[in-house]
DNA sequence: GTAGGTGCAAACCTTTTGCAGCATG
DNA sequence: CATGCTGCAAAAGGTTTGCACCTAC
């Protein structure tokens, strides 16, 4: 799918649920959209400020919500107190392996994983919106340099 | 298990690691393993001080990131940026659900959910220190309340 | 005696908010 | 032209740090 393509879906979404469609919106969805990262709002700030240096901190973080709560972005709590977001569309859902000290991050899926959840919640009569698991620890390159302790 | 005996076990493996054991770290780790919820560091400070009130809030965050490193405690993101912890001994690992709405935390464990991250690691010659799996949504009760939207 | 630990206050970092002006629908 | 959005700067919230003093070993 197209860059173009994505930026007209979101802005459609925004646009059928009341939001209005300004410039700084464009560039910061363009931007997101095109950063394959996981990235920090303050990263998402810096990137957009290359193509208009005076877009605001407090924009990015609120249209971070806005895309958050419209389900084209997803935030992941890096365990440092830190968040890092992607955007999701054109995406499987998927998890992430974290490594502790070059903070790659690696994405899988299993089908199975992802049943075994539902099945859980339903046991519980829980009510799944969305979900986040998380592995941490080494990544291969890492325990291969033996930087571990 | 009774907390002296798991006090006992805290003392002894920080004292093999070449820590000191000090009134501050007993009270703290006292009142951590004495709490069976999952407490903010703000909420184990405001307990600390009940017993000593001049318990300070550096040695707090210090000594649960001793504790953290050292398996006994493990912290969870909250989601909206805030961390709470939970102490580990005799307990099994499990994982959360949390209500958008009320905020409870219900666990639950799968040991075939575990496998599977192990299998998924494995593929990718990860290796696993810990892992976080936390479904966000709405519990059974605030369903029932028609509290949602 | 000497690391290591503690308390205090200030610094930090990320995110949120109040407000006046601006641009979209 | 009304409302929602933006930029700015200040505030907030949670955590970390520098430093002088203290205490466990």
């Amino acid at each position: 799918m197209k860059l173009d393509q994505e930026l007209g879906i979101v802005e459609a979404q925004l646009r059928r649920t009341g939001f209005r469609w300004t410039n700084q919106r464009s560039l910061i969805v363009r931007t997101a959209l095109g950063s394959h990262e996981h990235f920090t709002a303050e990263e998402l700030l810096e990137l957009c400020r290359r193509s208009d240096p005076k877009v605001s901190r407090a924009t990015v973080y609120r249209t971070l919500a806005v895309l958050e709560q419209a389900g084209f972005v997803e935030g992941l709590d890096t365990g440092d107190g830190g968040r890092r977001f992607e955007h999701v569309l054109g995406h499987e859902h998927h998890d992430h392996m974290v490594c502790r000290l070059c903070a790659s991050i690696f994405e899988f899926r299993d089908d199975e994983l992802e049943r075994r959840q539902e099945a859980a919640a339903k046991k519980l009569g829980f009510r799944i919106e969305r979900h986040s698991l998380r592995i941490h620890g080494l990544c291969r390159d890492c325990q291969r340099a033996g930087k571990d302790r």
